[in-house]
RNA sequence: GGAGAGAUGGCUGAGUGGUCGAAAGCGGCACCCUGCUAAGGUGUUACACGGGUUACCGUGUCGAGGGUUCGAAUCCCUCUCUCUCCGCCA
């Protein structure tokens, strides 16, 4: 969330910011313009408030006094009993303005960066770098070599769950683990990350901290009858491992890897990849998190990218490197790399990892902060990237070592995990 | 699911209507003292918001929300969570 002084204190540049990115910041009904008024009005009462609760601290407290010395204090209290009413209605008042501000400010999202480039969509995202060798021969997709080879199962995944599930067998199902633990002793050996295990059914305020709610409720699953939803990414039990509370300087960087099921319910992707499992309701994910410090973010946003690179490096998949424009930001970035793996059935690089700087959007609002020395809290700067995402990791594999044969050819680094297996083909 | 107990500052833990933002201890910080296997002394040490150039002032916060009262950490109601025992279960 932003900061609620900068709302006050540097305006202007917030609004040119957050209109970069497609916000709602035009006209007096703007949730911008309303945020500012909300921030007025609510901060006028309780102003009128404080004032009101001064004088009845005061007159209690002479109250008090009086009683004890055995005096007569029937006057003060008949007229405090005035003054509580009033309090009781303007607190009611109060309370409700800051709600209300709360509640516009939760769903402003993150100003970009100046840095961002400028742009609408997917389209205007700028080319980094790339790494690798595509290649261009005919390679089926996925879900046909998949299903030649008998180990994604469409079928059966539409059949106990429905759309958008699939299910994979043998060597397919025995890949998906070899990739998880791959991707996760790579991190913690090499890359120093700390692993955690972490619920994939988190509470609302959990889910607030990191801006998927209140504002996405629709992506989201949520259970029935109880305030609790299943994660879209582990970012979010991850992230709020340290919500509400007050990091040590020295603490700081915290870098945790983490294995989870994600679930997304896809609802505005209806004919989306429809076809394979490119986008499904529930997949796995090895998720990269990081807690820093403000002016290191942007440091440690490209360590976090190099590491999830380093994945597809080892695994020898081609992938490039893109800068999300403005206009393509998630809700609570305020710069992102994606990572785009070459598909040769498509032709054409696919999201494998998003790796973004959330600044202290996020710590603001999850109430996560650190401090230094004598000085203040100050919230956190998180960022996070997924090192990798595993279905699509799989398809990138089916697909990349694809064989005119139609095996599949098991990259170096796989291969201890796969129990010594070079090649997935038919019987 | 049943029965009971509890939730207080970074931690432990006192506090049953006014002098309590809250004893004490630990931990942290600052200064002082001491030359010996680092001990002692003194002081200081929550967070948020608002106001003021600074010292500072005001308000709120003792799990959350509501109520009683002139006044609530303290009394009442609801909820959440934790712990113990039983049941069930991986």
């Amino acid at each position: 969330m932003i900061d609620r002084k900068d709302i006050r204190q540097h305006a202007a540049e917030l609004e040119a910011a957050l209109s970069r990115r497609g916000a709602d910041v035009v006209g007096p009904h703007s949730a911008w313009a309303r945020v500012a008024e909300l921030d007025r009005i609510q901060r006028r009462l309780k102003t009128e408030l404080e004032t009101l609760q001064a004088e009845r601290n005061r007159v209690s407290k002479l109250i008090g006094q009086k009683k004890r010395q055995g005096e007569d204090a029937s006057r003060e209290i008949a007229d405090m009993s005035q003054l509580a009413d009033r309090l009781r209605l303007l607190q009611g008042e109060a309370r409700k303005a800051e709600e209300e501000f709360e509640r516009v400010l939760l769903e402003l999202p993150n100003p970009p960066l100046d840095s961002v480039p400028d742009g609408a969509d997917e389209e205007d995202n700028v080319e980094i770098r790339r790494w690798g060798h595509p290649r261009s021969d005919q390679v089926p997709p996925h879900f046909e070599i998949g299903e030649r080879l008998g180990i994604l199962d469409f079928e059966s995944g539409a059949r106990i769950a429905g759309s958008r599930f699939t299910v994979l067998r043998g060597a397919a199902a025995r890949l998906e683990r070899a990739l998880i633990q791959f991707m996760l002793d790579m991190h913690v050996d090499r890359h120093g990350y700390d692993e955690v295990w972490v619920p994939a059914i988190v509470n609302r305020r959990t889910m607030t901290g990191t801006g998927q709610l209140p504002k996405f409720a629709d992506d989201l699953y949520k259970l029935e009858g109880e305030d609790a939803y299943l994660i879209p990414t582990a970012e979010v039990p991850v992230t709020n491992l340290y919500q509400d509370s007050i990091l040590d300087v020295s603490q700081l960087p915290i870098r945790h890897c983490a294995y989870t099921p994600c679930f997304r319910r896809e609802a505005g992707s209806a004919g989306r990849d429809v076809r394979g499992m490119i986008r499904q309701h529930q997949f796995d994910k090895v998720e990269l998190v990081h807690l820093t410090l403000p002016e290191r973010a942007l440091e440690d946003l490209e360590t976090l990218t190099s590491h999830a690179e380093a994945v597809l490096q080892e695994l020898g998949l081609p992938y490039r490197v893109v800068e999300l424009c403005a206009g393509d930001l998630g809700f609570s970035a305020q710069k992102t790399y994606d990572l785009e793996v070459w598909l040769p059935s498509q032709q054409r690089y696919r999201e494998i990892s998003s790796c973004s700087s959330f600044g202290q959007f996020q710590g603001r609002r999850a109430g996560i902060r650190y401090r230094s020395g004598k000085g203040k809290p100050q919230p956190v700067a998180t960022l996070n990237g997924s090192g990798l995402a595993i279905g699509r990791c799989l398809v990138a594999l089916l697909e990349n070592g694809w064989q005119p044969d139609g095996s599949i050819e098991i990259p170096e680094v796989l291969i201890p995990y796969m129990g010594g297996l070079q090649r997935i083909a038919n019987e």
